[in-house]
DNA sequence: CTTTGTGCAAATTCTTTGCACCAAA
DNA sequence: TTTGGTGCAAAGAATTTGCACAAAG
């Protein structure tokens, strides 16, 4: 079965309707696994997507976020960015290529949601921010 | 001596020269602790302020955070927000009524800074979202 | 003087909205 | 045929830029 089928099953799966545009939305976020921004999605599948709007790749990503099929990265000032894995892992970007990258393998107590008597916590989002090698020797 | 004169000094010590504008903005912040955004703490300035222009609020902003007399917070989709508390803490918004809180008393190895093979981090920041009680009870 | 900071207006960028058309059930 | 999805254009909001004037040293 191709990545498209497997895409389509998956977004069944998550409770939402597979419509051509979103299945590829959804099939791009799981490829490309460098935390895309709107625009980067929308500028890559448009060639294949003549009549693509921006506007259903905004409302596609909303629907994944709202059906916990992705998940919004708040680290980058300039877009947001939009990440498949919705596993437990950390993001890291760098501060001067803008590039973010997955941090995995980090203690598990990170992502444990602390008890608050007046907030009810549903979420954590841990990100770091410094320079990457390739960066630095540059 | 008056907050004013207090964060005069401040500002000194950072290495950042103490205009009127930058040293209100500064002051604001270190007596609102709310998590301000830039429109926020230029509209509570200018009324006593009336040619302060929002671009310079943005300009000092940039700077506190260069500086490192504040730290700048991407928890709210919505705007960017400053925070004047650089210790380590973590930050909730409520996806309901946008409110950013402190959370304080994390424990100290959630701040610590993971070992990376090919990035050099310098900041963590620790975001979490859900609901307030406020909101929840109503 | 010379450098640095401020503030206005305009421009840019990201995101949302309104609405007409299209597609699927 | 009814509901929901898509896409265009326009609107809205946040932030940045260019430039002239003001302030400080």
């Amino acid at each position: 079965m191709n990545t498209y089928m497997q895409t389509h099953k998956f977004l069944i799966q998550k409770n939402i309707k597979p419509s051509v545009q979103r299945t590829a939305v959804m099939e791009y976020l799981m490829i490309n696994r460098v935390h895309p921004t709107v625009d980067e999605i929308y500028l890559a599948l448009s060639p294949d997507m003549p009549t693509l709007s921006k506007t259903t790749v905004y409302n596609t990503l909303d629907l994944l976020v709202r059906k916990g099929a992705a998940q919004m990265l708040l680290i980058d000032e300039k877009n947001a960015r939009y990440d498949a894995d919705i596993s437990k892992h950390g993001h890291f970007i760098c501060q001067s290529c803008g590039k973010v990258s997955d941090i995995f393998n980090l203690k598990p107590e990170l992502f444990e949601i602390p008890k608050h008597p007046q907030y009810t916590i549903n979420t954590v989002e841990i990100s770091y921010t410094g320079i990457c090698n390739e960066c630095k020797s540059n």
